[in-house]
DNA sequence: ATAACTGCAAATCTTTTGCTTACAG
DNA sequence: CTGTAAGCAAAAGATTTGCAGTTAT
């Protein structure tokens, strides 16, 4: 099960998950999924992810690595771009050492524009600008 | 409303917050506050938090400030933190330069122990071997 | 026999939607 | 009128739970 998330290339729903486990043990119920999710959550092995909700309430999971990394989610295309920064880990310390909170996991995840959707944007723009501009939204 | 859960002193998830509009507008619907919230997510006044789904998987909301926070959820206790840093500040300038992506919310949660469930964990485990050493509080 | 795991079905919880009425512009 | 907002009821989506049958210890 845990293969079936590693395996993957993005980041799965519950849902999507139960797909995917069919394919090589075909019996497999929703409620196996759920309980397992939650055995490997709580073991720590894989992290949950709520992507913004660009799609929904459901969550999503991913083998938790080392290093933790922040998800930038575009609400224009929906894509989920992955990043990480010695910042984030020096925060996370920070936290640890200003608020004297022991950090076990640390979510962070941001919405907003990808460099290729506000490039669009720009294009647009510009297309239109020609005739007129300056309407400040 | 929105006076609801700027009244509000701790965040509030959309049942409770159902319960406290009520006690202004008897007759408000679910569906009301369910339709608000999405309002004022979209306008930008509130703030959507998961907090760490220590109670479920339900969401809670609170006024969007100037200056975001962090949120810190004690697994133990359940207790949630505020946790506001320059360093979260420049995090999300440099996903903003870095991956050149224009960042609209951002959302850092975090889940651990609190200095409170962790002296209390170090005080029983001094209990069973030698004595206690000096506390800070 | 015991304990852990699984499938199945039903339940629960949270959020959304369709329809209708009320009301303001 | 016409479009927006609200109530009500039902639907939908995601996750959890109770129960019973299997399997490994």
């Amino acid at each position: 099960m845990i293969e079936v998330i590693q395996d993957a290339r993005k980041h799965l729903d519950a849902v999507t998950l139960l797909t995917a486990a069919k394919e090589r043990v075909p019996s497999i119920d929703r409620a196996t999924v759920y309980r397992t999710i939650d055995l490997l959550k709580r073991l720590g092995l894989i992290d949950e992810l709520d992507l913004m909700h660009l799609e929904g309430e459901k969550h999503f999971y991913e083998v938790k690595s080392r290093k933790d990394h922040i998800h930038l989610a575009c609400f224009h295309c929906g894509r989920i771009e992955e990043f990480s920064a010695p910042l984030f880990e020096r925060l996370k310390q920070e936290i640890n050492q200003e608020a004297r909170f022991r950090v076990r996991v640390a979510r962070m995840e941001v919405g907003g524009t990808c460099s290729t959707c506000a490039e669009q944007a720009t294009a647009l723009e510009g297309e239109k600008g020609k005739s007129r501009a300056a309407s400040s939204s």
